[in-house]
DNA sequence: GCAAAGATTTGCT
DNA sequence: GCAAATCTTTGCC
């Protein structure tokens, strides 16, 4: 499954639920970074110590830290010598939903905060509030907003997500409601170039409510 | 050893 | 529509 051709790894996990204890949610969104020649792949640099799981077994989690602040969570795939990934771009939450909107506000209340420390109580109060407004379509509807509604840790990366026994871990749903692949080019990836930025390499389902607010829906 | 940029999100103009 | 927040990684001196 994961170790084909990422392109049709991309297309199996959209549909399928990644799972953390009570939160699950149905992955609707992905890019996918292929290769050490892929100039937007963080593997463009060679095995580094960040991105080392992108070089390990598929099926193992890359998470890694960008601007400082979003944890992003990838699904590895293809053999270990071709470094590819899947970026989890958005994510339908079906269960576990308080715990996601704790863990959203834990993580923004944290940040800035030494570890260790209490972070301000009318801070976290603010936050409280407005993350209980967001709505469900919106608590995961981002790479970055997936790994702070799942809690994700940079501490996460390199684990076995295919393990049925870990408490993060990735489940087919043969339940899942049918629904048709669109392919669009990756987002933020300018820098790569023009030709790789626009490689049809993002995959979503067609329509869905959770898509990425920046992504535009489409 | 230091400067620059980033697979993002949010809030203000 | 634009810029700030925030810190790790990369790349050059």
């Amino acid at each position: 499954l994961l170790g084909a051709p990422t392109l049709e790894a991309a297309g199996a996990l959209l549909g399928a639920r990644l799972v953390h204890g009570e939160r699950a949610g149905r992955i609707v969104e992905v890019e996918a970074y292929i290769g050490r020649a892929d100039r937007a792949s963080h593997a463009r640099f060679g095995r580094t110590e960040r991105n080392a799981p992108m070089f390990g077994p598929p099926g193992h989690a890359y998470v890694y830290l960008v601007y400082g602040m979003h944890r992003c969570l990838n699904v590895v795939t293809e053999a270990p010598d071709a470094p590819a990934a899947v970026l989890i771009r958005a994510v339908e939450p079906l269960a576990g939903l308080c715990a996601m909107r704790d863990a959203r506000v834990a993580t923004e209340a944290t940040r800035g905060v030494p570890a260790g420390l209490a972070p301000d109580p009318v801070r976290l109060e603010s936050i409280r509030r407005r993350i209980d407004r967001v709505p469900e379509h919106r608590l995961a509807a981002g790479p970055g907003l997936v790994g702070a509604a799942f809690g994700l840790d940079l501490a996460d990366s390199g684990r076995d997500l295919l393990d049925p026994g870990s408490d993060l871990r990735l489940e087919e749903d043969p339940g899942a409601p049918p629904f048709s692949i669109v392919r669009t080019p990756r987002i933020g990836v300018a820098y790569a170039g023009p030709e790789w930025a626009a490689l049809p390499w993002r995959l979503l389902i067609e329509g869905h409510p959770c898509i990425s607010v920046k992504a535009g829906r489409r």
